[in-house]
DNA sequence: CATGAATGAGACTTCATTCAT
DNA sequence: TATGAATGAAGTCTCATTCAT
């Protein structure tokens, strides 16, 4: 019957909600599973029928949220290119300047997912999502475009992601060295750099 | 004889020592305080003495190890220096090799201090030691001859720094997306063009 | 078959007897969580699923006793009645003399209780135990029929039971500064005046 | 030499004053000997030469205080006798009042010394105070003159100071079951009873 | 007498995981 | 599938007391 697995699925949503505010709210550390499966309205034991551990559901968390924020900024950028013309490295910037802004208004999310948000979502040809995969197809022919390898086209952006991802960590979760509005034009001038 | 003073410095270290070693060993969550002092040949509220909790070891141990690490590279360098003429360039690029390079044959300390060993640590003018200061003061000048102002340049050697960090803790400690080196080549190339 | 909430009233049950036992053979602050789950053969987590710490559970013993021994003296009193008539005096001397006897053959059960067994169960309108607060309500009625007001009349039996309570525990924890036999008459010659 | 001497009394007043700032403001069971020989600025080695432990410290303040108290309820009683010819009732009754109103004037003192300021700092004969015991000779007199014993004498009296402790204990401390101005008509009625 | 670093037993509590129902 | 009472190992930290200096 359809209903039961319906059920299931949503009690593993309901654990993975409840799961997400607790940790966002009071940190990985501070939450513990009696935490969890009482704001998701279940037994203590069911946790496990759905998740090998606390660090298996934030993995699960993780990935699920990722991928939400890289569809967003895509789409995003979708949208922006039926508006008016944009060359290479417009996109480029438009998509790392709407994550960077999107994280700076989340950093709760942010704090969550530094750990596991790896540029490596973006790389290699394992890209579970065809969305995805897609863009990323188009940015790294722009790079080839340039005369670099499909290999060196890839390392290249997952080069400039994680070195993106690594300052701006730094800059809204901690300030430090450099706010964010203190560090970005550097940062974009040295990324058009690369895109030369 | 020992002095007093002597005697306490000494049980620092040889706490720090054995927590070093329990953590790159075992990790630090599975090491617990009992490891520590056993391993020292202290008791344990000895440990408190000198340590506020574990967390307050983990960043001692950190910032003693990196500093060294980065004295180390430093040293290097100026031997370097001796033998051959270097131009800025070649020196940026021997200092993070170096670096890079002490990190892939020390996997463990690498994963220990990379939560801590941040690029903050080549930053700001807070830095704490003088011939640190000294090496990082250089280049920067290096960058302002290229007509950067003070603060661009110090925001360019830090976001280089981030990069490579960023970068090389995934390909030393993951090998993914790609190992050192596969990225290596690239990394240097994009290293280059920045210092263009 | 027993049923599951009645496993959890018996296993409640056996960590307080467990505790008591305990606190009166070696005291309180030498009893340690760990003696009692053992002698209650229980596991240590089960502790904490019935109580909030070792204070509660002492709290939670000494309502438990002071209510049962209460309850016995009123059952005294209830049963000599029947085979004698009683006037108030004596009735409330032989309910305070049957307490202090009690004590006095119980001196562990008075050590553990003495801190909590305040006076205050006997009175206000807050009294937990319906057959209590019958008691309490005769022998307030009675106060009252000698021209006291309801509060003058609770307020004297408070102050009787206080009085009581304070000497007793004086003369048979510490037999200071008079011993139960030595201070007895005084005390019960200086209530008879009160009851005037 | 004299000065040896007077240090090693300065030394003992320093920690019972810290003990007792700390008891007071803190609580015994969470003052460790650590904060008292801080605040007292002496070593930890220092208290046990001057103390068995904690609960030794503590009784000896106790009895400090206590002391102190009486003292000076004898010595306004002794004022006011000047002013005004005062029956034995009268007397008793200043006297009382005059150590309730302190106590409720100072409510840390109280809860520091009420497990040991107990009635019979003014029984027995083993007084130290030479003070002390003059006056209560002179109280116990007056029992005397009515015709009890002299044992009965000591026993009322102390009986009296037993049941006013106990209730205003509750009262000053608890505000249960009655606040201080609630209680002190009944109590000083039933006083008034007893002296008859 | 005075010091204070060192001791280490032991206290309390937590919480991931299991398993009988 | 779902439950939640029970488990008990593991963990951190405290603090009275000692003793070499």
């Amino acid at each position: 019957m359809e209903t039961a697995s319906e059920k299931k699925k949503l009690k593993r949503l309901k654990l993975m909600d409840a799961g997400y505010d607790l940790f966002i709210t009071k940190g990985i550390n501070n939450t513990v599973i009696d935490d969890i499966v009482k704001k998701a309205g279940v037994a203590k034991g069911t946790f496990y029928l759905y998740f090998k551990d606390k660090y298996d559901l934030v993995n699960q968390i993780t990935l699920h949220k990722s991928l939400f924020v890289i569809r967003e900024a895509l789409g995003e950028l979708e949208e922006r290119r039926k508006q008016e013309a944009m060359d290479f490295e417009k996109e480029i910037l438009f998509f790392i300047d709407y994550l960077v802004e999107f994280f700076q208004g989340h950093k709760d999310m942010l704090k969550l997912i530094r750990k596991n948000f790896s540029a490596k979502l973006l790389c290699g040809d394992s890209i579970s999502d065809p969305d995805l995969q897609k863009a990323v197809d188009a940015f790294t022919q722009n790079f080839m475009n340039k005369g670099e390898t499909l290999q060196q086209a890839q390392q290249t952006l997952y080069i400039i992601v994680a070195m993106v991802g690594s300052v701006c960590c730094d800059a809204i979760l901690e300030e430090e060295p450099y706010s964010l509005s203190q560090i970005k034009p550097t940062l974009y001038f040295l990324i058009r750099k690369l895109l030369c």
